[in-house]
DNA sequence: CTGAAAGCGCTTACAG
DNA sequence: CTGAAAGCGCTTACAG
C-alpha cells in the first residue's frame, strides 16, 4: 500500500479512501491511485484490514452435522447467499456436544465473525450471550436459543406431526407408532408433543419408541416393534436419519409397506421417491429457511434491524406411497 | 496483553513468550504471567496474531458442492481432523466453475490459509500455481491439478469401472451401457475410459449417454434410453446423483431391476442399500481419503516433508442386488 | 532469561 | 479534499 501511494504520489490514507469508498477524493487523485493499484496489481492484506477494523468478513455456521443432508443442504444455501455478499463461510460441526458447540462459539467470537447461524446443542449456552453481548448477531435455525436477542427461522414441528397422524388416522389408522429423536433437542421435542396431542385428540394411546435422530437406533428401535405380535399398523419416523434405520428394520423383518405398514416421515431427502414404495414425507423448506436466515443475518449486519425477529415455517407434506391412503 | 504484563511485572514479549511457548522463561516469570492471564481471563487477540504472522490457522476446503453427500462426507472428514489440529475450516463451493474457484482460490490466498484441500474444477487454474507459490500446500482430492508441487489423493476410477464391466459381463450381459459424468471432469473421463476399455476388452460395443454428473440429465438420458425397442440389459451409473435420475427414469419406465435391467453404481450413499432393488455399488472410500488428505496437508504444514506425494485408493465394489448376478 | 523497540499493513480521527 | 500520525494487538530479532 505503501508503494501504491508512492506510485500515485499521494498518501496511503488517499490509497485507503479510493479503495473503500470513505469520504470523497479529487476525481485526479482517484485516478492516479486506480493506476498505481493496476499497474502494481495491488492486493489489500485482508489481515490487516481485520485486526484494524477487528472484524472478518466471515460467518460462522455452526450444526451438529453436515452429513446429514438436512444440514447440508441448509450451508450450501448459507454459503451462496454468504458468496455473493462477499462473506466466507466457516463450517462447525458440533455432533450434538455442548461442549464442542462451547468451543467453536469461542472460537468465532475470537475470529470476530460479522455473523453466526446457529442449530444449537445447547440452548442456553452461555457463549450465545457472549456473542449477542459484543454484538455479533446470531440467528436460530430450527431450534431456538434461550437469549431473546437473537433472531429466529423455525419449522412448524408440533403443526407437521399433527398432520402425519390426521393422515393415518384417516387412513383408518388407530395403532400408529413414533420413532421419536432425542427429547432433549427442540425438534425432537416437539414433534413428539405435536404426535402426542393429535394422538390423545383422537382418543389414542401414543406409544413412542425411542431413534435418538440416529440411523442405527432407530433400526433396532424398529426391529424391536417388528417383532411384537400385536404391532402397530402405522409409522411415523422423525427425521430422515432414522428413516433410513426404520426402512432397513421393516425390510429385515419382512414387512410390505404400506400393506403391513404405513409410513410417514419427517424430512424429504433425495432418494425419498425412489424407495420402495415411494415414501410420504412432510418436507421442511431448509433452502428457503436458510437463505432466510441469512438475510435476517445480513439486516442485523448492517444494521438496518435491531429489533429481534422469529419466523415460523410450515412443512410441507408430500403424499407417495408409504402411507398408504389418498 | 499489556494488562496482563502490567499485572504480572513483566514485559509484553515475556507475556507472549509463555503463552507461545517460543523460547524458555523463568519458572517465577511464567507463573505469575499464568496467574495474570487467569485473573484477568486474557484472550489473545487472534486477528493481532493473524497479522504478525501473516497467516490464519484456517484450512480451505473447496468442493463443487457440498450437498453432494460424497462432498459432504469428505468435508466433514476434513473438518474432524482439523478440528483436533485446532484449525478452523473455510468452505468453498464451485459448481464446477472455473470462475468461482479462481475466486475462492483468490481468497483463500488473501486470506492466509494455511493449507488447501481442493477438488477441482480448473486443473490448470493459474491461482493453483500461487498458493503454492506462496508456500501454503495444496492437496488435490478426487481430481489431480496440473502443477506438479500439490499432493494428490486420488480414487482408483479406472479400475472401477473396469470391475462393474466384468461383473455384468460375468453375469452373462453384452449390451451394458453406461451414464457417463462430465467428460471435461477427471472423475468422469476416467471412469468413462476404464468402461470403454472393459468393454473393448470384451469385444463389446460402448453405449454411452450423458448424464453430467446431474439428476435430471441422467433421468432424461435414461428415459430416452429405456424407449429404445432393444436397449441394453445392463446400466452402470457414474455417480451417486445420476443413480438417483437413473432410478426414477427406470422406474417410470415400469422396468424391472434386475430382472429386466441390471444396474451398478458409482458411489455408495446411505440409501443404496434401501431402494427396491438393493443397489450393488462401487463405493470410494471417502472418509479415509479425506482423513489421508488432511494427514498430508498436515505434514506440509509442519514441513515434515517437502517432496510431494500422490496415493491412490481402490473402490470397494460392494455387491447386492441390483447387478443380478453372485 | 528478559525487555525495549520495531513492525506486520491497514484505517481513521485530527488538522489544515 | 488531503496528509501526518496514531494505533489495532500481537511477535520477534536484537541487545543486554
Amino acid at each position: 500500500m505503501a508503494d501504491v501511494a508512492r506510485r500515485a504520489s499521494v498518501s496511503p490514507a488517499t490509497v485507503s479512501r479510493v479503495l473503500n469508498g470513505g469520504g470523497s477524493v479529487g476525481a485526479a487523485y482517484r485516478r492516479r491511485v486506480l493506476e498505481a493499484v493496476e499497474e502494481l496489481s495491488y492486493r489489500p492484506n485482508r489481515l490487516a484490514q481485520n485486526l484494524r477494523r477487528q472484524r472478518t468478513a466471515t460467518i460462522g455456521v455452526v450444526v451438529s452435522d453436515i452429513e446429514n443432508p438436512h444440514f447440508s443442504e441448509m450451508v450450501r444455501a448459507v454459503e451462496d447467499r454468504a458468496y455473493r455478499q462477499g462473506y466466507r463461510v466457516l463450517v462447525c460441526n458440533t455432533d450434538e456436544s455442548p461442549e464442542k458447540q462451547r468451543a467453536y462459539l469461542q472460537t468465532l467470537v475470537e475470529e470476530r465473525v460479522v455473523g453466526v447461524v446457529l442449530t444449537t446443542s445447547d440452548p442456553v449456552g452461555r457463549e450465545i450471550s457472549e456473542l449477542l453481548d459484543r454484538g455479533i448477531p446470531l440467528v436460530a435455525f430450527d431450534r431456538e436459543v434461550a437469549d431473546a436477542r437473537a433472531d429466529a427461522v423455525i419449522a412448524e414441528n408440533v403443526g407437521a406431526a399433527r398432520s402425519a397422524v390426521e393422515l393415518l388416522v384417516g387412513g383408518g389408522h388407530q395403532r400408529i407408532a413414533f420413532v421419536s429423536g432425542r427429547k432433549d433437542v427442540e425438534t425432537g421435542a416437539e414433534r413428539l408433543d405435536g404426535y402426542q396431542l393429535a394422538m390423545r385428540a383422537h382418543g389414542l394411546e401414543p406409544e413412542v419408541v425411542e431413534g435418538r435422530f440416529r440411523t442405527d437406533s432407530a433400526r433396532a428401535a424398529v426391529a424391536q416393534l417388528m417383532a411384537e405380535t400385536d404391532r402397530p399398523t402405522a409409522l411415523i419416523v422423525g427425521n430422515n436419519l432414522m428413516t433410513l434405520g426404520a426402512l432397513a428394520a421393516v425390510q429385515d423383518a419382512g414387512i410390505t409397506v404400506p400393506h403391513h405398514l404405513a409410513l410417514v416421515a419427517f424430512d424429504d431427502p433425495s432418494w425419498a421417491a425412489l424407495v420402495d414404495p415411494p415414501l410420504t414425507t412432510l418436507a421442511q423448506p431448509v433452502r428457503r429457511m436458510a437463505t432466510e436466515a441469512m438475510e435476517l443475518l445480513l439486516e442485523r449486519i448492517s444494521g438496518a434491524r435491531t429489533e429481534p425477529r422469529r419466523t415460523v415455517h410450515p412443512f410441507v407434506l408430500r403424499k407417495r406411497t408409504s402411507c398408504g391412503t389418498g
